[in-house]
DNA sequence: TGACATGTCAAACAAATGTTTTAATTATTT
DNA sequence: AAATAATTAAAACATTTGTTTGACATGTCA
């Protein structure tokens, strides 16, 4: 017991690492309840009792992989893109925007990050509290925080607040309504990084557009 | 047999739509593995074995709630907006986003058509190809058809299909990310007619600019 | 009224599945 | 090398759940 973390056995992050892969997959595919915790552990190429042994419950590792799986897609596309806090606002909203499609459409071994978020949204599990509290929310206010400095408005206006979403709304939009954008228009979906960069560039120019024309002082107010 | 249809049973419609209406609200609220057929039949005030009996399985039971839960949304929200086809642009753009979120955030009875859709999203089922083709198809090209309008641009012109999706998700956002919304801001998700139709403004204020920037001939472009 | 069809109900069935158990295997430490 | 702790494996367990069955009730028609 005494020296237990450091003797730490050779295969047994090994195990727990393929156990949270193979999950990620899993759960992305069917959904939490629909994915069976035989099918995991086969993919895994595990026993069926190591979910147990090393989570406790399929609901723990659902929750784990949760975390590691937004870890691994923030960790792979940061907010800023490598941009300096003090860049100008409108590059930074580029910035934010470029990197949130890119987690969305991105096709690497983590893209099942961005179905089981699609699953939180239409069925909550416990799991998104904390996901809300220790990721989103942070992020969130970087976004609020470019918002308000091209909108030259505080940061508790209502404005501000409504243009945070709209932006988000559009980057999230092809994600979660995919198989209806599919069947309008089976070409238009982003697929590769010239499209995603391309629809970065619109989501940027439209809303920079709307937000210089909303904010106090400007000529032209919409309609 | 041969009177079969005309010798319909007392009850057996009834017992039938009260195991759609009891089905409707449980996939809703639980998804289509999660609910059960018990819960479904203790709602409908009906027996276990009702549901096999009536529809077969639980799968044809889930289609033809669909089919229900879309017939009975058009029955209550007709496609036509009534406005005139000649209204200027930005006041059809202003019913058809207001109309959208109305929809949306109905309270009504049959309001978890809504959720039904959201699951179809992320799990499509056969229902949706009917689906999108009867209903989201002719709604989306009145859409395009106004957008094209306000930007002056031909209705094949890729900025008019990506600013018509912008608006689009704009409305469709606050329903898809209702959980995360909630637990960023508890106090500000739309609920009553009034919000509702402030945020209706907000969208078409923003999207009105964003389009009105973007189009040919516009001295401001964004950034 | 009596025979027949139809719908309902309680109970049982059968399959899937998360979890636990117990033994075997492997690694680490003394 | 022996002992101890940690991990894996196979099997069994317990529960949930969709479905079926056979009896019972009810309405229809001869």
């Amino acid at each position: 017991m005494k020296s237990r973390t450091r003797s730490a056995p050779r295969s047994h992050d090994e195990t727990r690492r393929q156990l949270l892969e193979a999950s990620g997959e899993v759960f992305a595919e069917t959904g939490f309840r629909d994915a069976t915790v035989r099918e995991i552990c086969r993919r895994a190429g595990a026993n069926v009792a190591a979910v147990n042994y090393h989570f406790g419950d399929k609901e723990t590792l659902y929750v784990e992989v949760l975390r590691y799986a937004h870890g691994k897609a923030l960790e792979k596309y940061p907010p800023s893109m490598g941009l300096p806090e003090n860049a100008p606002p409108e590059k930074r909203l580029h910035a934010f925007i470029h990197s949130l499609l890119l987690r969305i459409f991105d096709k690497g071994p983590y893209s099942w990050h961005g179905k089981l978020m699609s699953r939180e949204m239409i069925e909550p599990t416990g799991a998104l509290d904390s996901l809300v509290e220790e990721r989103i929310r942070p992020m969130s206010a970087q976004l609020w925080k470019i918002v308000s400095e091209i909108m030259d408005l505080p940061l508790n206006d209502q404005r501000v607040w409504q243009c945070g979403f709209s932006v988000v709304s559009q980057c999230v939009f092809f994600h979660h309504c995919r198989p209806v954008v599919t069947r309008l228009f089976p070409k238009q979906l982003p697929q590769d990084a010239a499209s995603i960069k391309q629809l970065a560039e619109h989501i940027t120019t439209f809303s920079l557009a709307a937000m210089k024309s909303i904010r106090p002082g400007s000529k032209r107010k919409g309609l």
